[in-house]
DNA sequence: TACTACTTAAGAATAATTCTATTATAGAAC
DNA sequence: GTTCTATAATAGAATTATTCTTAAGTAGTA
């Protein structure tokens, strides 16, 4: 906690009460969760919360570098605080997201077509599947 | 276009001249529209089609498996009309992408944690870069 | 040629996200 | 501790992508 507020405002970030919420909602959530999740958590706490605030939090924390967009699930954005590159995993049945800290780079040798027309910079993938949970669901 | 026709009536998909002309624009189609793009296409020939005949059509495609939705891009969602599975490549310069048509499945094993708590039955990889033009912008 | 189930079109509805304008406040400066 | 200023918070309107609703039209079968 106080960690937290080191670094944040080591990096010039104002810190009030309702980001140190979300920031601490963040800490270590490996939940990926979306921004509705965030507001609804942090409407416990500071009940007139906005989506704005969520949602300029969020973006402010992106330009910095301490979160990530997942765009695993088609239906809406999903947020991650751990800004190392990994990739993601998500049950089709009932779209819980996991982590993966694998890097596959160097197993993923572009075809020449591809290199003639691109740089590449980056990569990510994205894992589908069944959690146990689901599996046995349907199984069943 | 006598195939088109052929194909999906065999499959007791009605065709209107709409559904034609959104099909004839996919067909071959590797500029990953989005539905937008579709719509402002087949606008040209049919000024008083609407976007909810386009949103259906893609729907009634996706449904039979014969165009996938790519999430490359987290703006919007973009369109592919060949099912057959592959990868993405996405500029971050201009937001063009292009296909990358190589199975990576053996390489990308996963680590015991992950398939301790899930059964993998696909993956996409997202790859990210600069286009040509883009890069000599750049370099500029 | 007629019938029926499916499709279209227009616009309303929904959902996610962003923007605007006003008020409040964190943190720096005194 | 008090003041000041730039930044943040709030409420709600606006925007954008997509879906839904309803009435009218039509493809393809009989």
């Amino acid at each position: 906690m106080e960690r937290i507020v080191r670094k944040y405002r080591g990096m010039g970030f104002k810190l009030t009460p309702q980001r140190l919420a979300i920031l601490k909602f963040l800490e270590g959530n490996t939940s990926h969760p979306t921004a509705e999740d965030i507001y609804t958590e942090i409407k416990k706490r500071y009940p007139t919360v906005s989506f704005a605030t969520v949602y300029n939090t969020i973006q402010a924390l992106r330009e910095r570098g301490e979160i990530m967009e997942v765009t695993i699930d088609p239906e809406r954005k999903h947020f991650d605080p751990n800004p190392a590159p990994h990739h993601h995993i998500m049950c089709t049945g009932c779209g819980r997201i996991g982590d993966v800290f694998v890097d596959y780079s160097a197993s993923l040798k572009l075809p020449d077509d591809v290199t003639m027309e691109f740089t590449t910079t980056g990569n990510h993938i994205d894992f589908y599947g069944l959690c146990n949970r689901c599996r046995i669901k349907t199984t069943n």
